[in-house]
DNA sequence: TTAAATTCTGGGAGCGCTCTCAATTTTTTA
DNA sequence: TAAAAAATTGAGAGCGCTCCCAGAATTTAA
């Protein structure tokens, strides 16, 4: 089976190539019973028009790019990236773009893959997962390489970027808040790493509902974590010389590792401990005690990531738009709401 | 900042466009210092050539595909993909290829996606993750369509493709074997979709550990498992009235979801019923008890995929290659060795 | 019925590269 | 030093498509 081209097919109906390259991008100006006739002669044929002479001649290749940056590629194999991933993938699928992935893992990837990444021509659009501060370099670069991107998440420097987020603050002062009102007193944290936006803003509506309670904050009631389980598990351990009777960590994934230094110390969930996650990932609801935790919706997340990136590419750049997605606190068994 | 073209580059330098072409590929037959006053002017104006129309003159694309079929997908955000894509990944920013993604969701993406995934000239080579018996089809349209493909996980036709596995059927006969050996007499197993090769393979290895020992195996002792970690509570659940006194599961996410039904039947890990996972994923060090488990190099056998879909790639397709990774038993705690 | 407006169609140029081939330059050999 | 061989270079064609424009066919208006 050779690979037939826009002229093969142009002569297998009677027709010209342009012709034929209107029925398949379906442009109008066609008589209805040509449009027909190629059509039929596409379908019979199976014919694919070639990608590559396409991005060349129309200066677009329906592909988009997502980048994880280094600091982020190290989590990759957490569940939160696989459900977004998923996501992105799902959205890619449904308005016909091809997805390409690139997973930063060294300065050396670095590089290369921004040099690709900021080619015009390759990909159409770039949606970027923020990650730490020394990282805004990618997003500046595609700035300045006035390509189509949607950031994943506030990045430090949000102006002249498009970004989607949720309201980290907010969320997290929920989670602190319900912990304060079912009547816990000395409440800790396990936030997320500190040079992250995502990191620090968990952090402050924890300090804010602490604060806004009267209750005061303790320095050593707050340990950085990393959004990994294990870090959950040594933060705990951290956290366990302070007697906090309750902990809002800054991920389930954290939240998983600390209960389990919980209960390696010899407390019971939610009696002696409660515990409130953030994300809302099956795992929550895996373990003996389900977590309360704060839901995201992380697929729906890169499925709009990928519309408004859409947009932006087949509508032109617009100024950027910062859109804020809404949390909600489900309520399992692991903070003891009822109990006390 | 506008796009530059080799053509722009060559003014610049003073020679012609061939000349910067056989400079940017690496060509011989340009002159040492020709070569260097090209070179400098392409890394002073941070010039790439546009990948489209190289694509297009050279017929490939540096890109290859990984394509996880409907089946598949489902199971996406389970960690051994995550771990499997971020080691394709990595091979391919090593290689300097770009990876593109397609996660088939349903039968409507399953036509749109082939149909892109065959098309020659879009893709140089393509990944496939083995899924269930409908999903030949893939196979047998890239076999068709005559691109290079690489199977991932021995498919349920093997003839004329290539494919990376390990040895399923005596991984899982050297988990149960060890069971065994350490004195557990009632084995059960939790197998993997039986639809699947893998799934398949590990309960063959399982029933063949029993026969060669002896032991009669009892079909209420095995159950069938879908590789996550409900199934493996929801599994374990139907296994518990046999009372096995040891439970060998095909995936670490299963034995995971097992043993937390084993625990909320007050059964306790390994001294009243042991467990054996497969996978060595870090999951498997996080549970309260360590899981022994069998170890397959999930990362390196996505990158080893991808080395061998380039050299088909580079160097034409050969007969087809089956190549079978090693595996090892991995001992830790649930399986009680030391106990008994 | 004819002229004007509209719709449809095909040819040409060009997207930015690679690759072949012939021309030119340089090196080697006698 | 000249001829032969080898290395280097540039021009041209072409990859398969899109898009513009002019010409042909059709429809509408007069």
């Amino acid at each position: 089976m050779t690979n037939l081209t826009l002229e093969d097919i142009a002569k297998k109906a009677g027709v010209s190539r342009s012709t034929v390259s209107r029925v398949i991008n379906q442009q109008p100006n066609v008589k209805k019973d040509v449009r027909e006739r190629v059509r039929r002669v596409i379908e019979s044929t199976g014919f694919r028009p070639h990608p590559a002479a396409r991005a060349l001649a129309s200066q677009h290749s329906s592909t988009i790019g997502l980048v994880l940056p280094q600091s982020v590629s190290f989590f990759f194999t957490d569940p939160y990236y696989s459900h977004l991933t998923k996501g992105i993938a799902q959205a890619c699928n449904q308005h016909d773009y091809t997805l390409a992935l690139f997973l930063v893992e060294s300065e050396d990837d670095e590089k290369k893959i921004f040099a690709s990444v900021t080619r015009k021509g390759f990909l159409d659009g770039v949606l970027v997962q923020s990650g730490h501060h020394g990282e805004q370099q990618v997003i500046g670069d595609l700035v300045d390489a006035n390509i189509p991107q949607v950031v994943i998440g506030r990045p430090f420097r949000s102006d002249n970027v498009s970004y989607l987020d949720i309201d980290n603050i907010n969320a997290a002062f929920n989670a602190v808040t319900h912990l304060i009102r079912i009547g816990h007193k000395r409440i800790g944290t396990i936030t997320g790493p500190l040079h992250s936006t995502v990191g620090l803003d968990r952090k402050t509506g924890y300090v804010n509902a602490l604060r806004e309670r009267g209750l005061h904050s303790d320095e050593s009631l707050i340990v950085e974590g990393d959004f990994t389980e294990n870090g959950g598990y040594y933060a705990m351990k951290k956290l366990l010389p302070s007697k906090p009777d309750a902990v809002f960590a800054a991920s389930d994934v954290m939240a998983i590792g600390a209960m389990r230094a919980a209960r390696e110390a010899g407390l019971r969930i939610p009696d002696d401990i409660a515990f409130v996650g953030f994300d809302d990932l099956p795992i929550a609801t895996l373990s003996d005690v389900q977590l309360t935790t704060i839901r995201q919706p992380v697929a729906q997340f890169g499925a709009k990531a990928v519309e408004i990136l859409i947009d932006l590419i087949e509508n032109g750049i617009k100024p950027p738009q910062h859109i804020i997605l809404g949390t909600e606190l489900v309520i399992r068994d692991s903070c003891g709401a009822g109990r006390k």
